[in-house]
DNA sequence: ACAAAAGATCGTCAATTGACGACATATGCA
DNA sequence: TGCATATGTCGTCAATTGACGATCTTTTGT
């Protein structure tokens, strides 16, 4: 936001919209359309849409305009209304298929793979983690929505991800040989000091540009040397203070 | 974002504007100003409007209308250019304000304070600093400005919170006996499991609206306590590894 | 070949929004 | 008292933006 932008030059919609029209506006249907757009099936065209509608919520947020997207789909503005009826049915068919379609039902099997050290498991997982969800895009629009969209962010944190802290929490807690007599919600925040502290080196990368230097493979491996080294202490006193 | 809101219903300057004058727009001055006001020194207004301002932008990121913010403030949306000349200006000195300004001086000798345990140190920092930077206003600032203003948030990370990170990796060294031969980016990683998870503790509570059913203060000695239970294990096997 | 269906565009409307010129009124001070 | 100055408002402009009626063009089925 540099000073106010000049009016015409949009920050957005720089594809310059199909063409203005060389004469002003003196005929009205001169004889040919500017028909560009090369022609495609109507599910094509919709995935085309909300492709590139995802890139540019995420890029600008939810308020990116409809002519910006239409002009990355080299597209009219006005067809983008045979496919979605308002904008924000289009925000919303955004949210679910780019937040919630992307998880992956096998992190669960993977991680509760016990023929392996939960050490590997947990770092495999948040290797993959980090690159199918926690990417800059997915952040992004996360985000995004979280703070413009009050209403659609808690759907998914707390169906999947709630599931995904319990299957962290006991399979470790299986491993180390503690039992986690404790109350739901006490066992969520448990695993959340390991899935939190990830989630948030993503965010510093991703969001705020830092912590480039550290290859990720190490940061995972720190964190959950961390999560493991700290994680019986924490239930011991856990047990005690609730006695 | 329900629907198409319907013009003239602003989610956000629901206010309503100093009076749209009864009388359509028949008389031009009819010689007496809607002037309601109360007149405010210069300084004084200046502040009230970058309070509301601040307000605002928290809410509704940084596309608030200035509209809205003069009426927040009851005054004229006018009077908003004689205090800043663009909204670019204004947004600016609230990321100055309510960003940078908050941080204590105090949170780095407080830290160092080497004749109190190093886990009540923290426990103490992350409760201050939780209740005073941490809260909902200054989050969704922070990554209002984050997401939408790339070029300022930056400069807030590198320099404060890399001296944070700092004190606390080496007060931690210091009072587990434990040197810490690694690189600073490595020093920093390190902290930042602590920092991170305390981070999106704050940023689940606030943005996302969870994690609400478990105290604070047993969070935070619960993230703390992980922190100092795996702290000498990861070292030594970074030293290992550099080994 | 020809009409109906499907794909695509033009032009425009009304509400929104940052900015500002012109004008009004209260306050302080000589 | 009287005017210069600071504080404040009105009205409006131009660009932006979601939405949509009216039309045109290509494809498809018979």
């Amino acid at each position: 936001m540099h000073r106010r932008k000049k009016w015409g030059e949009s920050a957005i919609l720089d594809t310059k919209a199909p063409a203005a029209s060389s004469a002003k506006k003196a005929r009205k249907y001169g004889g040919k359309y500017g028909g560009k757009a090369v022609r495609l099936p109507f599910a094509e065209r919709r995935e085309q849409i909300l492709e590139e509608a995802t890139s540019l919520f995420a890029q600008h947020g939810l308020t990116a305009q409809t002519r910006a997207i239409a002009a990355a789909c080299g597209i009219s503005q006005r067809l983008l209304y045979r496919f979605f009826p308002t904008k924000d049915d289009l925000v919303r068919e955004v949210y679910d298929r780019a937040i919630v379609g992307p998880f992956r039902a096998r992190w669960f099997l993977d991680l509760s793979d016990r023929s392996r050290p939960v050490h590997d498991r947990l770092c495999d997982f948040y290797t993959d983690y980090l690159d199918v969800l926690l990417s800059r895009r997915w952040l992004r629009l996360f985000l995004f929505f979280s703070l413009e969209e009050a209403d659609l962010a808690p759907t998914y944190i707390s169906s999947v991800i709630t599931k995904l802290l319990e299957t962290i929490a006991y399979e470790v807690a299986h491993e180390l040989k503690v039992s986690m007599d404790m109350p739901p919600a006490a066992v969520h925040e448990l695993a959340w000091t390991l899935h939190g502290a990830i989630s948030h080196y993503a965010i510093r990368r991703h969001i705020y540009g830092a912590s480039q230097h550290v290859p990720q493979g190490i940061v995972v491996n720190m964190h959950v040397g961390m999560f493991l080294g700290g994680f019986e202490g924490i239930v011991r006193e856990f047990e005690k203070a609730a006695a």
